[in-house]
DNA sequence: TGTACATCAGTGAACGCGCGTTCACTGATGTAC
DNA sequence: TGTACATCAGTGAACGCGCGTTCACTGATGTAC
């Protein structure tokens, strides 16, 4: 009963695997409590409510995933190795741990009225990117926000497609194209 | 009492407000009946359920904008072409009605379960249409799924960054561009 | 090594609440004669 | 034009249920002496 680690560690697992199962708001602490073989009051021993535990799950997950986006750009130069480096870690990042991302994926909207976490925020820091890149002249002259947009939903779109097997095929196996989809559009000349 | 279409109507209207508002799961009945100024009750006179006011709203809508972008490519000869034409019809639709363009985003995940309409469903048929194009080689030689998740991927992003405000010019102001983009997708010559 | 105490993950019963839904009803309006 | 009846949108009170949450508790384990 003493080290409580596992436990925690266990109603999370079960929490993410159910919420994108049946969706966050289909899923009661009593289903949870129930798939991890505890009752529904252990889960106010680690959390204060439910909108916590859910909450600590985005937030930690978003965070983790926001700083290494942003730690694999800062290791490359120029706009189209920094983008190379970020669409092939998020690639990785799916088959690291297809449940957490496909719930960062599904929970994106709902969940981004309580983020607010600036630095850590992958969209934000690709926005910024792009924006410097088109000022400099690198890329396509073209609304930044536009352009972020574009390549989010490339990726995004990709991913969802493979949530709901309409793409067989993993996100890994699809990085050199997805890279060269999102390269393609950062770098084209407007032809309008 | 007698004509119920105001409020039949009254009603669609209220729940596609509120559930753009506060999420569909986050509405109950009566909300939705203290909005129109009814009694929850009245809502079982013209649904048999709340899940069967949410599926009709959805596919209602899905059914119908399905509808029109099939027609508009339709009348389009060439893969270009009907692409734009079903590029500026989405942009236009979300001018015609803001909130159901709205709700049809939001929804698309959670409704994507219950909807299986095939022969309306707008993806389908520009998997179709890109599918033919590839096949033909009129356009890029790749994975006409992955190439349909791109070009889905950029219109659903753009529209999705102006709903939360990330971009503030309407999707029509960004038509040409997203055109654009996606066309440069479409015809791009693979790199790798 | 043995005893006393503190810690704290996990329990079990109970709670109040708001939810979706039901159903016998009302009463204004349309229709037939 | 007047009367009798059918229709049906909308009502109001009530329901059972499962939800999130609370709280006094238990009892295994770690720590101090």
């Amino acid at each position: 009963m003493r080290d409580g680690r596992p436990t925690k560690q266990k109603i999370r697992q079960a929490a993410l695997t159910l919420f994108v199962d049946r969706g966050v708001d289909a899923v009661s602490l009593r289903d949870i409590a129930d798939a991890v073989g505890i009752r529904p009051s252990t889960i106010y021993v680690h959390w204060k409510s439910r909108e916590t535990l859910i909450s600590d799950l985005f937030t930690d997950g978003y965070a983790a995933y926001g700083n290494r986006i942003v730690a694999a750009a800062a290791a490359e130069t120029g706009l189209p190795n920094k983008l190379e480096a970020a669409i092939r870690l998020v690639c990785r990042l799916e088959s690291e741990d297809a449940t957490l991302f496909k719930f960062l994926l599904l929970t994106q909207h709902g969940g981004l009225h309580a983020v607010d976490d600036g630095d850590a925020n992958p969209v934000d820091f690709l926005a910024r990117l792009i924006r410097d890149a088109v000022v400099g002249g690198e890329v396509t002259a073209r609304d930044p926000e536009l352009l972020t947009a574009a390549i989010v939903g490339v990726v995004v779109q990709a991913a969802t497609f493979h949530l709901y097997g309409r793409i067989t095929r993993s996100l890994t196996d699809m990085a050199d194209e997805l890279v060269d989809i999102c390269l393609s559009i950062a770098t084209d000349r407007a032809r309008a």
